[in-house]
RNA sequence: GGGCCUGUGGUCUAGCGGUAUGACGCCACCCUCACACGGUGGAGGUAAUGGGUUCGACUCCCAUCAGGCCCACCA
């Protein structure tokens, strides 16, 4: 007998003729349809370098959320976003071009930007297309459900039209912050542009008196240049030393003037002389500590690098300057009473090594701290999967202690749409286009407020987490097709890493809840890592990262798959990537393959169907994983029920009812009647068909190619199966595979073949419904009934 | 330094109050007509460590250790 899969083993060459064919024919997302929608707002990977292991584990997942919301009848958007905005575009083209953004001209720098990112790598695409991951379509557009680029100019028009909202809500204003300022190359960083390296710093000890009592304190300092920002001096409350400080008053030195003295956990005892000195001239935590105390910050240092007016007599130099001149003044005057040499972890800029800045300057911000009751109420109204995931949500908001700085002084990304009048307004343009103020003319020509004609485009541009927190509504077609917004927002479903969960997460609820009044999301499903063999993380520098396009070449895409549903659930661990665990996935399908040939061996019955207590069996447990699949795989457990499904492949199935089965289906000498060898065929057939469903979102290519040879159908247009009615039965699964793994370890015990004749059978009477299948399958003389016994 | 999460045979995983599920790997035997990418059998765990609650703990609580994520790094 010819079976309708021909071939003898699945091997990853058949890959690529389906994943060609499923290329050709995308899930579009049909508007018309009158389907329910089902929405994942898919995270945008960054263009420039290649994706990695954790990316085609996560893809792989949500292709399989996604086929899965298939099959049970919704239409889904599903859409490949591409992201392109900010620092690592801006880094690849200092890189490329060997020049630094600040030394070209704005327009010459965001030409080399777009020469990088047209020559960005297509690797990305062609993983995702090897995967066989179902994205609505492959064409770049805006309409719903394309492929998508974050600094298209419709992508960036929305982030625009978002600020002027929010402007007008009025949750937005600008504030003086102080930055990150690296004056080897004279530009504000970000933090992550940041590193810290230990430099020997002079650590100047210096006389402060007690304003009641007249007492001398000596306080340690690195910066003494920041003295006239001091106010406040603290201790640890441990600290016996100085515990009659407490509530007096300092005179700061030269300045004279009058600071309050604090017990404040923040100080250490071992440090310095135990005493330290508050100053308003660092960073975030400096504004954190001040805001707290609730004292105002001064900043002393102006954005050209040098001291202001609140330095005093130091006005005008710059900081090493200062430093140097402050000293000898406290030197001259014996306020100074020792120098010591200490390392001093210092924070230097990344690239040119210099020592960072702070200096302030005007920023953008977002209100937050007004929103966190309303921000942690929000998560109830969200499902995390998995549930503790959300405390990490919950943990970040409480921390939030300043508002969002929402502008940055960079070139690619989306630019800030404000222009300004030489009289200081502000000129908002009117919503629905993209602007780039820095070198398109202001939407009016003359200032509303006073008329001067001489107006200037802002130069900042925003936070791609700005951006980035608004992808749920571009990608449903927020403020471009309201009534398809209205209709199906909130979005289905938000991907992601642990790991920006602060980021991310945070700023679209947040965002989108300012904008829409609305939690965007249904579902949040929190993704943990794929580490290397050895459970270390991957990194490029650490060398030890896993190209997926390796994999893939050694292993095929549908084992690395299949290995990504089995190996755990991805939602609460990490995943050790184990080529030969991947390798191991891929004998399943070996499996699977074989099973299907088998079965697709026998011709489809004809005439009536007798279904024998063993066929009834089966069905049973089929059905059950089906049941237990459906359930789950809606709450994004792909990994207990398809280990579920593996298991009843290899074991319930094949080596329990088929060796059972194969008699009565072949049924050469004729034992059985007609409609009993058709009974096997049928629930054959009718495993194998359910069977396929339930693993087509795993691995789509198998089950496509098996399908089609069994049914001439596409298996991906089917629906999930739903169970069927359970039968009563006597026997239980266990009590069935104990008695077949019985007679076979007698025979084996005994030396004989499997194929040897069992002389009489002694077994239960639950059992006499399916004698006739046990007598065929293990060669049986005789059979009675009573405690369990096997004689050869 | 702070917060949160995790810790089950060599590796990975299930269950989550009654001494442990399955897979991969390993060893032995077997080419039985779908499959040697197979079959059968076997070795291997005092559940990170130490306490506590309980008649009883892998399962609950505390501490320690290790790993992960995020934040901070300041006199």
């Amino acid at each position: 007998m010819e079976s309708k899969l021909k071939d003898k083993a699945w091997t990853k060459e058949f890959e690529k003729p389906i994943s060609a064919e499923f290329l050709k024919n995308p899930f579009k997302f049909d508007k018309k349809s009158l389907k329910l929608v089902y929405s994942i707002d898919t995270p945008p990977p960054y263009v420039n370098t290649p994706i990695h292991m954790g990316h085609a584990a996560t893809y792989s997942l949500m292709d399989m959320f996604a086929r899965f919301r298939r099959m049970i009848g919704f239409d889904v958007i599903f859409p490949l976003g591409l992201d392109r905005n900010g620092l690592p575009i801006e880094m690849a083209a200092e890189k490329k071009s060997g020049k630094k953004f600040n030394e070209v001209s704005r327009e010459e720098f965001l030409k080399i930007c777009e020469k990088v990112l047209e020559e960005a790598s297509t690797e990305s695409v062609d993983s995702f297309q090897k995967l066989a991951i179902s994205f609505n379509s492959w064409k770049l557009g805006t309409g719903i459900g394309d492929l998508y680029h974050t600094d298209s100019a419709d992508y960036r028009a929305l982030t625009q039209e978002t600020f002027i909202d929010l402007y007008n809500k009025g949750l937005i204003y600008e504030d003086e912050r102080v930055n990150n300022y690296c004056p080897g190359c004279q530009t504000t960083l970000a933090d992550a542009e940041v590193i810290y390296e230990n430099k020997p710093t002079i650590f100047n000890d210096i006389i402060f008196k007690i304003k009641e009592t007249g007492e001398e304190i000596t306080i340690g300092t690195t910066r003494p240049e920041l003295i006239c920002t001091c106010r406040m001096v603290i201790f640890n409350p441990e600290d016996k030393r100085y515990q009659h400080l407490s509530g007096k008053t300092a005179l700061t030195p030269i300045f004279e003037k009058e600071i309050q003295i604090k017990a404040h956990p923040m100080a250490e005892i071992e440090k310095g002389t135990g005493l330290a000195m508050m100053c308003s001239a660092g960073d975030l935590s400096d504004i954190r500590f001040f805001r707290e105390m609730g004292i105002v910050p001064v900043i002393a240092i102006s954005a050209d690098g040098t001291m202001n007016s609140h330095a005093g007599f130091l006005e005008g130099l710059k900081v090493k300057e200062a430093r140097k001149k402050i000293i000898e003044t406290l030197k001259e005057k014996g306020l100074l009473v020792k120098q010591t040499q200490i390392n001093h972890r210092t924070p230097v800029c990344e690239r040119s090594k210099d020592e960072i800045e702070f200096i302030a300057m005007k920023e953008f911000y977002l209100k937050q701290t007004d929103f966190k009751d309303k921000m942690i109420q929000l998560a109830d109204k969200v499902n995390f999967y998995a549930p503790e995931s959300k405390q990490i949500y919950l943990d970040w908001v409480n921390s939030i202690s300043i508002d969002w700085p929402i502008s940055r002084r960079r070139y690619y990304a989306t630019e800030v749409p404000v222009w300004w009048c030489e009289c200081g307004e502000m000129i908002l343009p009117p919503k629905g286009k993209y602007y780039r103020p820095w070198k398109e003319p202001s939407p009016v020509k003359k200032c509303p407020k006073c008329g001067s004609a001489k107006i200037k485009g802002d130069e900042r541009v925003f936070d791609t987490w700005f951006d980035s927190s608004i992808s749920p509504l571009y990608i449903l077609k927020y403020s471009r097709d309201n009534e398809f917004f209205e209709k199906n927002s909130r979005c289905s479903l938000r991907p992601q890493g642990k790991e920006i969960i602060r980021t991310w997460l945070y700023y679209t609820l947040f965002k989108d809840y300012l904008l829409t009044g609305k939690p965007i999301f249904r579902d949040v499903w929190i993704n943990y890592h794929i580490l290397d063999d050895k459970g270390k993380k991957m990194s490029k520098s650490a060398g030890n990262v896993i190209d997926p396009q390796e994999i893939i070449k050694k292993f095929g895409a549908e084992p690395l798959r299949l290995w990504c549903a089995v190996e755990g659930n991805l939602d609460s661990t990490d995943f050790r990537c184990s080529e030969e665990r991947i390798e191991g996935a891929g004998k399943t399908l070996t499996k699977l393959w074989n099973v299907s040939r088998f079965i697709l061996m026998f011709p489809e019955p004809e005439g009536k169907v007798e279904l024998t207590a063993l066929d009834k069996w089966i069905i049973n447990e089929i059905n059950s994983i089906v049941n237990d699949a459906r359930a789950k795989f809606e709450k994004y457990d792909f990994h207990n029920p398809i280990t579920a499904l593996k298991n009843f492949l290899w074991e319930t199935l094949a080596s329990h009812y088929l060796e059972l089965v194969k008699g009565r289906a072949y049924n050469d000498n004729s034992k059985f009647s007609k409609e009993e060898q058709n009974a096997a065929v049928f629930t054959l057939t009718y495993c194998l068909e359910k069977m396929l469903k339930v693993f087509a979102p795993v691995i789509p290519m198998i089950s496509y190619k098996i399908y089609n040879d069994f049914k001439g159908k596409n298996i991906h247009l089917e629906e999930f199966p739903k169970a069927d009615k359970k039968y009563e039965l006597e026997f239980t699964r266990e009590e069935l595979m104990g008695l077949n793994s019985l007679i076979w370890k007698t025979k084996k015990d005994a030396g004989k073949s499997l194929k040897a004749e069992v002389i009489l059978l002694t077994m239960p009477e639950k059992f006499k419904s399916i004698e006739a299948d046990l007598k065929e399958a293990h060669s049986v003389k005789e059979i009675k009934y009573g405690e369990i016994g096997v004689k050869i």
